[in-house]
DNA sequence: TGGTAACAAACAATCGTTGTAAACTAGGTG
DNA sequence: CACCTAGTTTACAACGATTGTTTGTTACCA
């Protein structure tokens, strides 16, 4: 009923594709990494191990993850997109001064009245709950600079 | 208590920005074109009139209207972000294969339970619905599709 | 009649991502 | 083992969207 966050290795094996080194690094980075690290994150701490892996293997093996749903891509408009490795659904707390993403353990549209969509033949598969603003210390700084001086 | 949709113009002046035919070109079609544009297509639609318009001056001037909250530029994930000029709360469908964005005039957060949110210490100034999947066209020609030969 | 501030154009550069081709690797075959 | 092959990874060029820089224009005013 719920499949492990925890066995992305599994799964590539499962999907019949080898498991190689750079693949086996990557999964277990995605697993390791907390919040929601970018292709950039994981390709900087791959390569302090395996310092051959190329940027395209990365971007690859993300590509194979999310096409048998072990894991999702989710752009948050800070530029590239996120590995998001928590599939329950949830939203998303994006700051708009420093990007900074952070779950929201809960899917607010959950028991909204989504009766209007049908109007449209569209078949929803998906969806996406995102809050933009300020996080915490963004918001202090900002404020204390704007009264300074 | 809303501001009306078609007053782009009048917001630059009030902002104190100059009128520039240039300006005035790109309100004109933010408001004429239907849909969300991108920057590219009203840059298409400007040198058709104005043949030396430049692309940098299409997102300069859609920073601008933003900067003012005439508008908005949101992020889909179908590479480059969109003029918004709806800016009552709503959300939008994606179709994941054609990438067309469609408006759901309904604020399906509305009048949700928001309450988890007060523990983030985080300033909530706008929030993003997304609903991904696929159009009617799209889902009709890819079952069509499957099942031939 | 310059002087200057705001603006737009031309064009190079950047960022995230993808395409291509060459090199590598594990698993068969003879 | 020497060879073949499919799958994979690498190096690197190219791409689309956006931005930086520099230079040219324009409106407006002392
Ligand atoms: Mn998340
Ligand atoms: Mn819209
Ligand atoms: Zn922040
Ligand atoms: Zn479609």
């Amino acid at each position: 009923m719920k499949q492990p966050t925890g066995g992305l290795v599994e799964r590539l094996k499962d999907n019949g594709l080898k498991l190689t080194p750079q693949r086996h690094l990557i999964c277990q980075l995605i697993e390791t990494l907390p919040g929601h690290p970018t292709a950039e994150d994981l390709y900087e701490q791959a390569t302090a191990v395996m310092p051959s892996m190329s940027l395209k293997t990365v971007y690859s093996t993300l590509y194979e993850l999310a096409g048998m749903g072990a894991i999702r891509l989710v752009n948050v408009g800070t530029g590239g997109f996120r590995v998001e490795s928590h599939l329950e659904p949830h939203a998303h707390l994006v700051c708009r001064s420093c990007g900074q993403v952070t779950d929201v353990p809960v899917d607010p549209v959950a028991d909204a009245d989504l009766s209007v969509l049908e109007q449209f033949d569209f078949v929803v598969e998906q969806r996406e709950v995102i809050f933009r603003g300020l996080c915490r210390e963004c918001g202090l700084r900002l404020s204390g600079e704007g009264s300074g001086s």
